[in-house]
DNA sequence: ATATTATTTTAGACAAATCTAAAAATAAAA
DNA sequence: TTTTATTTTTAGATTTGTCTAAAATAATAT
C-alpha cells in the first residue's frame, strides 16, 4: 500500500512532530539535530520527500508538510504507540523501556497487523507516555492539557504526560513513582527558581523547574 | 549485542535452511535461487559473510556455515518461528497468512523483547508450520518426522508439518482442513501416480503425490 | 547600506546492496 | 583428453543514504 523507506518514515515523522512545535514552517538544521545527521543530508531528503509530494519544500524556505505526508507520518506514530501499550500492558515493559523498541516495530508494514493488535489491546485512546493514538484515518483526540510548572500553589492535578521523552527523564520520573494517571499536589513553589515541592499519597518532592515544565497535567477531577 | 544488517541476516538464515538439505557445501546459485537474487550479489556477500567468520568460504568450491553464523541464523528462526505463535494463537491469524509479516518482525533487534514475548506465549516448542523454535542457547528439539507419502495403506498419522511453506501450498492444505495436529489415515494408494485417498473425520480427500510429499507425519499415538 | 555571521545548499566522495555483461574456473560431454 | 557447457567470479554501473568542505543565500549587527 505504502512504498516508503524506513529512512523516509523517520524523516517525515521528525518533521511531523517539529511541525506542531513551530509555528511557521520547519527549517533544515532542526530536522538536522533531531534525527541526529547534517543539514546537507537533510536537504537531500527534503528533495525526495518533496518528489512524493509528501512535503512542500522551497529552497532556503523551509518545509510544510502536506496533508498526504501527514496522513503518513500520523500512521507510523499510531504503530509507534500501539506497539508501546503492546509492550507495557502485554509484555510487561516499564514505560521507560518501550520507545527504542517500538521505533522499529513502527516500520513493520502490515496495516492489517496493527488493526487486530488495536482490537487485541482494546482500543487504547493513549500511549504509556499520554500521548494520543490516531486511529486509522489519522484521526486523534487531543487532550487539553497544561503543564505542571503553570500550575497554583495548593491545586491538584492529575499526570497525562509527558514533554520529553528520553529514557533519562522517564526513569528520573520512575524514581518518584511519577507516570500518567498520578495524582500530585503543589504544596509550594519557590520564587527565586520556580521550582516546587509536590506531595504524591503523603510523600513530598522537590522538583525543577527543568522537570516540572516537562511533566504534563489536568486539573484533577476534569474531564 | 549483534551488527548485522537486515540483508546479512536474511542471507544467513537462507544458507542455514540450505545446509540442512544439502550434504556437502551450498553453492552460490541455490543461495541466489533462494533469495530471488543474482550470483554476482550472492558472491559479493559471500566475501562479506566470511570476512566476519559468519560462514567459510572458499572460491569456486561453495559455502559452508560456522557455528557464529549458525547462532546467528537460529537467532532470527527463533524470533521468526515465535513471531508466528503470536500471530496466529493471540492476534488470530491463519497459518497461511503470517510468514510475510513474521519475516520483517524476525529483525527486531532486542533478544529481550523475544524472551519475553516466548514467557508470554508460554514457551512454545513449535510454530504453526510445525518447525521447532530454538531456545536462547540456540537448542531445537527436532522430531523425527517422516513424509506422508511413505506412509501405508491403512495407517494412521498425525500431521506435524509442512515440507513447503509457500501461501498457495498452505491455503490448498487449509481447504480440505489439514494442518499439524490433524490426523489423517490412508485408504488408498494410487499404484499408477503415487497419489493417495486419505481420510479426514469420515471425510475423503484425493492427494496428489506433490501434496502428499509436502505433508509432514508421525504415526498416530508415536511420541 | 555594508559587513559580519549563521543557515542552507551544492559538489564530490563513500559504503551498502544491487544489477548486467564479460572473464575465469570448474564440470560434463564427446 | 580436448571440447563444450555450466557455474562462479570480476568489472563496471546504479541507487540510497550518508558525510565533509566549499559556495550561495539569508539574517543580523554595525
Ligand atoms: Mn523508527
Ligand atoms: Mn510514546
Ligand atoms: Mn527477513
Ligand atoms: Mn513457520
Amino acid at each position: 500500500m505504502q512504498q516508503h523507506t524506513e529512512t523516509e518514515e523517520n524523516y517525515l515523522k521528525a518533521i511531523y512532530h517539529l511541525s506542531n512545535v513551530t509555528i511557521s514552517s520547519v527549517n533544515t538544521s532542526s530536522i538536522a539535530t533531531s534525527m541526529s545527521t547534517t543539514s546537507a543530508s537533510v536537504t537531500d531528503m527534503l528533495k525526495k520527500l518533496a518528489e512524493k509530494e509528501l512535503i512542500n519544500y522551497e529552497k532556503y524556505k523551509g518545509v510544510k508538510i502536506t496533508r498526504k505526508g501527514e496522513k503518513v507520518a500520523l500512521n507510523i506514530i499510531r504503530k509507534h504507540r500501539l506497539w508501546e501499550v503492546f509492550l507495557t500492558k502485554v509484555l510487561k515493559f516499564e514505560w521507560d523501556e518501550v520507545h527504542t523498541m517500538a521505533e522499529e516495530l513502527e516500520h513493520v508494514s502490515s496495516d492489517e497487523l496493527i488493526k487486530r493488535l488495536e482490537a487485541y489491546l482494546d482500543f487504547p485512546k493513549f500511549d504509556p507516555h499520554g500521548d494520543p493514538i490516531p486511529d486509522q484515518s489519522g484521526k486523534l483526540e487531543l487532550n487539553d492539557q497544561m503543564s505542571l510548572s503553570s500550575g497554583e500553589t495548593g491545586a491538584k492535578y492529575t499526570i497525562t504526560g509527558v514533554g520529553e521523552h528520553s529514557s533519562a527523564f522517564l526513569k528520573h520520573l520512575a524514581k518518584y513513582g511519577l507516570k500518567p494517571g498520578i495524582t500530585v499536589s503543589i504544596a509550594e513553589i519557590m520564587e527565586f527558581d520556580k521550582s516546587m515541592l509536590v506531595k504524591v499519597n503523603k510523600e513530598k518532592f522537590h522538583l525543577s523547574l527543568e522537570v516540572s515544565k516537562n511533566i504534563l497535567v489536568k486539573k484533577y477531577g476534569a474531564i
